[in-house]
RNA sequence: GGGAGCAUAGCUCAGCUGGUUAGAGCACCUGCCUUACAAGCAGGGGGUCACAGGUUCGAGCCCUGUUGUUCCCACCA
């Protein structure tokens, strides 16, 4: 016990030891125990080849912190983790290593070897990200780590595309979708981002059939005219009302495109006139079918221009633009070029600019799923912290496109589908199908592409406890507890598995969704690779240790907002860490062999204050955690450690503990604070919390099994509480006092106490002795007769008198007491103010009455004492 | 075009359902190596809570408007 141990804490290592600990004894493991309450997470899966950053760094720390709580306030208390395949992005990744390492690409490799590729990679790297979770000390359920693409996942996947299928939910469609060109693959609505970008908008004409007459279209996609079939204008517009029923001739093509009135035309735009171009554009597309139009794709997946393209075919998608301007201006079609800035849209994996085109894809029809999934939030089945994503989320889905589900990528869950080469029925089926369902043909082909990844991950909170078979698991930890993730998948994936839930489990899938937001650096920008201003939360945990980290991360914020990372905060963190270290390594060398636990029966006044602080301190920790107030929780304890237990209640301590009769007493109030402390700290920072506990007596194996503290009303000690605020109050005036005069640590002063607190000040005599550097305290009722050779503090309840005659200025102390006299009188007035106020009087609390009453009598108090002050320094 | 957030100390941010004299960390100033901790201790300075109205006995907090700023959504080519 007495071992010397290093002054500063040091992280490294002990983490390792403790989480390794932790696991051998299988605590984080979670059952479905009939006779406890379930908890349940699901990890927001990260990507399987992805590396930790800091965004998954806060997003763990808060899922731990609930988890951690929750299993030691005895929940069945489950952290299901698992990686997401994420297809585009591993797909792309083992794309370029082939392409570095080996100079092919995966169409050399084929369908088959590719993914066997991408299969060797996963099982390569797929466990990096998980070690790293490890490090920041996540005590998930490893034995129930699931991927997205692992059996049962496949299963469920398979499940739901074939029993929506068969509702008539999904069905396969050749409709506008946006197609990157870079992935070369249809994306859903919700994986562009739009930004705004400058352009041009291009002024052309189209001449009018058998007549000199043309009109003129304002375009941002030149190139796309290739594809025109029809010219539109507004019903009302009297400028082209002769034209509607005739043709254009479309320059460079020489196509004859109808002119037709749509109310979707508006006249102030532009020209009033636009082109149509039905493959290229939603709204075209709309008005194409609208009006029988022609539909001529001109793109192909790489964007460039495909053989509807004439003389143009094989430019990229920009060069023809370039040439197309180029031409037009050549045949003087190109009435001029106005400067404009419009949304663009972008891939949100590789940021190339996506194009919108017709395509034959998979989609769900989301109109009648998306009814359940509104409802239930609206209904606060499911509720968003903070409230007001609620509306971010019904917004979303009140107003959902179908999405687009089909990717034309290898990696991820094939489309369970196959058409028939002789009858050409599609043919979907839970098993791999032979033949076709119809004629019975063997000459069936599986749909080449494979499922978006979101659509495996939106069955995350089921699949993940065995659904479709009906497990022990998923009927005790369905739904979930708390989903905690960011704002900005809010769409991608929290919305999907509501309505997923709703539609397969016809239930909510979690309860709460815990919103945070991002984590950005110390300027506030977005922590990106390309900036390379993001802080690899390894090297943090390397340097400062992983509950340092996770403090920073836990505190300092409030659900939903964005998060400013800086070392400063988490060198306050590591500060924090070192106190706490300190103060364990200060409590432990006081312990005595077979020092016993448990508070003593004797308490003493100090002892009673910091038992009822801790008190207070339990029931209002564990009330900000569950209503989801981390940080406010977290600044709670660091206050009460830092403040009141080391600040306060250890210094005070040291007097009993050199004392043999009492320290034994001071030893158990000691360990009873700081053990229960540690506990409430725990869920924040797991490792230091476990190492002092594990220092202190103790029984049970591990503070993460412990019994979380409850609040206790029989150790509630309001009259001690403010006995010891009384005392440290009149502390602090003393030191604050001998700082105005300089007068050093190390020169003690007799204080005498005027009060008629006497028993107060009696009781806490000797350690006021000590904190307020004196050498002796008198405390008396009267006054002394001669007060002129005294410095004299005034505080509440008291007179508190310094002979220190040679270091004051008399002078400068009349001014003081004169300004503090000054300064109460003016509360005085404030004060009796309102309680003049009668409909104060009548219409506030009662409680809040009293509480002005009683400051007025203390201020009066203070006020005579001040006069008594002043008239004795002037005597 | 619609919606949301933010605006509080020099900096980064808390401030829960309106109720003492608005808080923390960092930074700053003064004094301390007081044997748990200088990654510390003691003391201190610093805010007309963006602006203008309103509700209320009482507003940083609620309401209306204004300004600035950030973000999300939206198919005006």
């Amino acid at each position: 016990m007495a071992k010397e141990l290093p002054k500063t804490y040091d992280p490294h290592g002990l983490e390792d030891e403790l989480y390794d600990f932790w696991q051998k004894n299988g605590y984080f493991k979670a059952e479905a125990d009939a006779s406890k309450t379930p908890f349940s997470i699901v990890i927001p899966p990260p990507n399987v080849t992805g590396q930790l950053h800091m965004g998954h760094a806060f997003d763990e720390t808060l899922q731990d912190i609930l988890i951690r709580t929750k299993r030691m306030q005895g929940y069945a208390s489950l952290w299901v983790p698992g990686t997401d395949h994420a297809g585009i992005a591993t797909q792309i990744k083992v794309e370029e290593a082939l392409r570095k390492e080996e100079g092919i690409t995966r169409y050399d490799l084929g369908r088959e070897k590719f993914l066997e590729r991408v299969w060797d990679w996963k099982q390569k790297y797929g466990s990096r990200i998980i070690e790293q979770l490890k490090k920041l000390g996540s005590s998930c359920d490893w034995s129930r780590e699931r991927f997205t693409m692992d059996e049962g996942c496949s299963k469920a996947v398979r499940e739901v595309f074939v029993s929506l299928y068969e509702k008539g939910l999904i069905y396969r469609g050749s409709r506008i979708i946006n197609w990157c060109p870079n992935c070369i693959t249809a994306l859903s609505d919700a994986e562009v981002e739009y930004n705004e970008q400058d352009s041009h908008l291009w002024h052309i004409k189209y001449p009018i059939e058998g007549s000199d007459e043309f009109l003129v279209v304002a375009t941002t996609r030149p190139e796309t005219m290739l594809g025109d079939t029809g010219i539109a204008v507004n019903p009302n517009d009297k400028r082209y009302a002769h034209l509607i029923g005739k043709y254009a001739i479309l320059p460079l093509v020489g196509r004859k495109i109808p002119i037709f009135a749509d109310d979707y035309v508006e006249m102030e735009f532009g020209t009033g006139c636009v082109k149509v171009t039905p493959c290229h554009d939603p709204n075209d597309f709309d008005m194409g079918k609208r009006h029988n139009l022609d539909f001529i794709l001109v793109l192909d997946g790489n964007a460039k221009i495909n053989e509807n393209g004439g003389k143009y075919q094989g430019l990229d998608r920009f060069e023809a633009r370039k040439a197309i301007v180029r031409d037009l201006q050549a045949q003087g079609m190109l009435v001029k070029i106005e400067d404009y800035s419009h949304n663009v849209g972008a891939c949100y994996r590789c940021g190339t600019t996506v194009e919108p085109l017709t395509s034959a894809q998979w989609f769900v029809k989301m109109e009648p799923l998306a009814k359940a999934a509104i409802d239930v939030v609206k209904d606060h089945t499911v509720q968003f912290v903070p409230d007001r994503f609620s509306k971010t989320y019904t917004n979303w889905m009140e107003n959902v496109h179908d999405w687009c589900i089909s990717r034309q990528l290898w990696w991820g869950h094939r489309i369970p589908a196959w058409y028939c080469e002789d009858c050409g029925e599609i043919t979907v089926s839970r098993e791999d199908a032979v033949c076709c369902s119809k004629c019975g043909s063997k000459k069936i082909k599986q749909d080449e592409d494979v499922l978006d990844t979101w659509f495996s991950s939106a069955l995350w909170p089921f699949s993940t406890l065995g659904w479709p078979d009906k497990t022990a698991d998923l009927d005790f930890f369905y739904p979930t507890s708390v989903l905690v993730t960011g704002y900005d998948i809010i769409f991608f994936w929290v919305a999907r598995m509501i309505f997923s839930g709703m539609e397969h489990m016809k239930k909510e899938p979690f309860k709460t969704v815990f919103i945070h937001g991002l984590v950005r650096d110390a300027q506030g920008r977005k922590m990106s690779k390309s900036l390379g201003n993001g802080i690899d939360p390894l090297e943090i945990i390397d340097k400062y240790g992983a509950d340092a980290l996770r403090f920073t991360l836990a505190t300092g914020n409030s659900p939903g907002n964005d998060m400013r990372f800086s070392t400063e905060r988490v060198e306050a963190s590591r500060n924090f860490c070192n106190k706490i270290y300190n103060a364990s390594r200060f409590v432990q060398m006081n312990l005595t062999d077979g020092q016993i636990s448990g508070l003593p029966e004797k308490l003493e006044l100090e002892d009673k204050w910091i038992v009822s602080k801790l008190n207070s301190l339990v029931r209002e920790v564990t009330e900000n955690i569950d209503r989801f107030e981390l940080g406010i929780a977290a600044q709670k304890l660091n206050d009460f450690i830092w403040d009141d237990f080391c600040d306060w209640y250890i210094e005070i301590s040291k007097l009993r503990l050199q004392n043999k009769e009492k320290s034994m007493q001071a030893q158990r109030v000691l360990c009873y604070v700081l053990s229960n402390t540690m506990k409430l700290l725990h869920p924040f920072m797991p490792f230091i919390t476990e190492a002092i506990w594990q220092a202190l007596p103790h029984s049970g194996e591990s503070i993460m099994i412990s019994e979380w503290p409850k609040y206790d009303e029989s150790l509630s000690y309001p009259d001690e509480e403010a006995s010891m605020e009384l005392l440290m109050r009149a502390i602090k005036a003393v030191r604050n006092r001998r700082a105005e005069m300089n007068v050093p640590v190390s020169k003690k002063s007799s204080l005498i106490i005027v009060t008629d607190r006497m028993s107060d000040f009696s009781a806490g005599k000797s350690f006021m002795t000590k904190l307020a550097y004196a050498s002796s305290i008198e405390i008396q009722s009267e006054p002394p007769a001669d007060l002129s050779k005294m410095v004299s503090v005034v505080t509440e309840g008291a007179q508190i008198l310094m002979p220190l005659s040679e270091l004051v200025d008399f002078d400068a102390e009349l001014k003081r007491l004169e300004k503090e006299r000054a300064e109460a009188l003016a509360n005085i007035e404030r004060v009796s103010a309102k309680l003049k106020n009668e409909s104060f009087i009548n219409k506030a609390p009662a409680s809040v009455v009293e509480m002005e009453r009683e400051r007025l009598n203390k201020l009066n108090a203070l006020l005579a004492k001040l006069g008594e002050s002043i008239k004795g320094l002037k005597s």
